[in-house]
DNA sequence: TTGGAATGTCAACAATGCTGACATAAACCG
DNA sequence: CGGTTTATGTCAGCATTGTTGACATTCCAA
């Protein structure tokens, strides 16, 4: 059931030979997924008046607690005052802590609060469900192949802010 | 090189007992994966002063040439003012061409112009290249599990959504 | 003929990007 | 020490794209 519907008609190995057709396929599956994945955090965000922005905060502050507001900006690629809109927000509602930097002092560390870890777990426990569904139906060689294809296209800077990432908290 | 940024440590086989830390990597990596993914279009429709939204609309109608505006309206998930404010400019700017349907006369089927079709091409063609470099990678078998793990992740009627093109398109 | 469907439009508002400008504090460098 | 740069915060304004609500037109269908 969970196959069948890309590419009717060919076996794996006439993906060697991807056609626009199949292409545009990917590319569709990639934005409807997209869609699906953001769908269930969007609605638990809307109850509490957030929004994506604030849930990319939040996320990436929980990946790397500590991490700089500079940091922060790069991963996140925005600009510091639409970050800032959303920091403030969630500081002024105690989700966020603002430390200030030990060895430089312009510098400041961000954590999550209690409360704050407790809305992180909430949304990635919706995400986190639906990766493993997707994950339980299809085995584990489509999952490597599903992670070596999203990396292969992410841009080359991205892919190194990954790895940092990963490598952190490793 | 394109491995090995992932769940450090684990091969294939110990996907099947995934940690709460390697499901947040694949978030993450879907997170960047799509940000990579439209950043290409984003910049040729910054040239052109239109937007994603706009990108979406050109997408569907040439894959489904001749979708009325309430199909359109189903698959793209917006209200018809959203919508209606991106296709009023692309027609006004002859990119999108609106026919009155002939045995329902109030349906409008919207068909692509010749400018709109090369414009179409020139966003796809992005995309498609930076897809295509990924599935060139990773292999064949890497690209049926992206694709299987993309499908098991959306929402039930989307999927029932990309269905429906796929056999159209067939 | 009447109700509902398909479409278009106006107005207002919200979230989240952006730019430009400016302020403060701290670090750094000569 | 003094000047420059860095890290951060903030204000104002604007664009895109999503939302609701209201209303008009045209046309199909019972």
């Amino acid at each position: 059931m969970a196959d069948g519907k890309f590419g009717q008609g060919c076996g794996g190995e006439s993906l060697l030979y991807l056609t626009d057709e199949q292409l545009s396929q990917g590319i569709e599956a990639m934005y409807f997924a997209y869609r699906g994945f953001t769908a269930e955090p969007d609605r638990i965000l809307e109850r509490l008046d957030y929004g994506r922005a604030h849930h990319r905060a939040i996320h990436f502050i929980n990946r790397s607690p500590g991490t700089t507001v500079n940091n922060l900006l790069a991963i996140l690629g925005v600009t510091k005052q639409s970050l800032n809109r959303v920091l403030r927000t969630l500081i002024k509602d105690g989700l966020v802590e603002r430390r200030i930097g030990m060895s430089d002092k312009r510098e400041r560390h961000l954590f999550l609060t209690d409360i704050g870890e407790q809305l992180e777990a909430h949304l990635s426990n919706s995400q986190r469900n639906r990766m493993r569904a997707a994950y339980r139906d299809v085995g584990p060689e489509a999952v490597a192949g599903f992670r070596q294809v999203l990396e292969a296209m992410m841009d080359d800077n991205l892919r190194k802010s990954v790895a940092q990432l990963n490598d952190k908290s490793a």
